[in-house]
DNA sequence: AAATTCCGCAACCGCGTGGAC
DNA sequence: TGTCCACGCGGTTGCGGAATT
């Protein structure tokens, strides 16, 4: 099911450009900003269902939107196509971004490839409102080696850990019970391979040495840099990691509940580590 | 209870790229 | 060849609901 619909629907319209439509017959330039309406997207809906996509500027003077064609590309390509998903970020599916982002940094576009029905401005809002607000907790760069040690040995260790305790929890009888309909390209990466259990990535279940290297890691970063004005600040090894550590385990406990009813299942990890293992993907 | 700050998300912007002519 | 245009990408904004004071 698919959760909070909230929205707008912009009960008054005129942003920036009012309607003046006094003088002259050259109503073609006042165009519409901000958020869409249902009017809109029903336009714009039908006459993609007619016409395809595509000469977003045309589509938009024929099919009556006082939008440019950039606006009209954007709204179809991430909200209004049927095949887009709604809903939280699976652990999977953060999983897959975090391994996915470690790779090749900000390049959303590539890494919405390997998540159907994610789009980009999805994933890159995942980013900064979940993961980039992490670090500036940690007080510490997206970038640092603090940083990026503290999600390949702590964050996706305790993702990998959480799926498999759900995925084997309700191992029978769970998956997809009746989903929406709207994964359509989802079933296109269904590998059905069974034969490889989710065990072999690399530092899933025995943290214990790789743990030790992000603490010592994060000790130095953050003894170089200025100390937090935590009050108890023993600012030791320990401390931090316990800190991050308790961090992550918010925010998986408050992520598992509501994402449990997805379209991820084991085959899409056996698909995610098939391909992580291997550098060229 | 009102006021204020916080924050997530949809939408916007500039810029780079590539094709048509 | 250079110019124009459509498109896509990544960064950024700002609205409005949630949280906080």
């Amino acid at each position: 099911m698919d959760v909070h619909h909230h929205h707008h629907h912009a009960s008054m319209e005129g942003f920036g450009s009012g309607t003046q439509p006094s003088s002259g017959e050259e109503d073609i330039m006042d165009l519409r900003k901000g958020p869409w309406t249902v009017e809109e997207d029903s336009l714009l809906i039908n006459y993609v269902s007619t016409h395809g996509e595509g000469r977003w500027n045309s589509l938009a003077r024929h099919a009556g939107l006082k939008r440019t064609g950039k606006s009209c590309r954007l709204r179809w390509l991430n909200y209004l196509r049927p095949s887009v998903r709604r809903g939280n970020i699976t652990l999977q599916e953060q999983l897959l971004i975090l391994e996915l982002h470690s790779r090749w940094g900000n390049r959303w576009s590539k890494i919405a490839q390997y998540l159907p029905g994610r789009t980009d401005n999805e994933i890159k809002n995942y980013w900064r409102t979940r993961v980039q607000k992490q670090a500036k907790q940690l007080k510490c760069d997206v970038n640092s080696k603090q940083f990026q040690d503290a999600m390949r040995y702590v964050w996706i260790p305790r993702l990998i850990e959480r799926i498999q305790a759900s995925s084997t929890s309700e191992s029978s009888s769970s998956t997809a019970t009746g989903q929406q309909p709207t994964s359509t390209s989802t079933t296109s990466t269904k590998h059905h391979h069974h034969s490889c259990p989710p065990d072999n990535i690399s530092a899933s279940s025995s943290d214990t040495s790789d743990l030790q290297a992000v603490s010592s890691s994060v000790s130095d970063l953050t003894d170089s840099q200025d100390l937090p004005p935590d009050p108890a600040h023993t600012a030791h090894n320990q401390y931090q990691y316990q800190n991050l550590d308790m961090q992550v385990n918010q925010q998986s406990n408050s992520w598992v509940g509501d994402s449990l009813d997805n379209l991820w299942n084991e085959d899409d990890i056996w698909f995610f580590q098939q391909h992580l293992c291997h550098d060229d993907f």
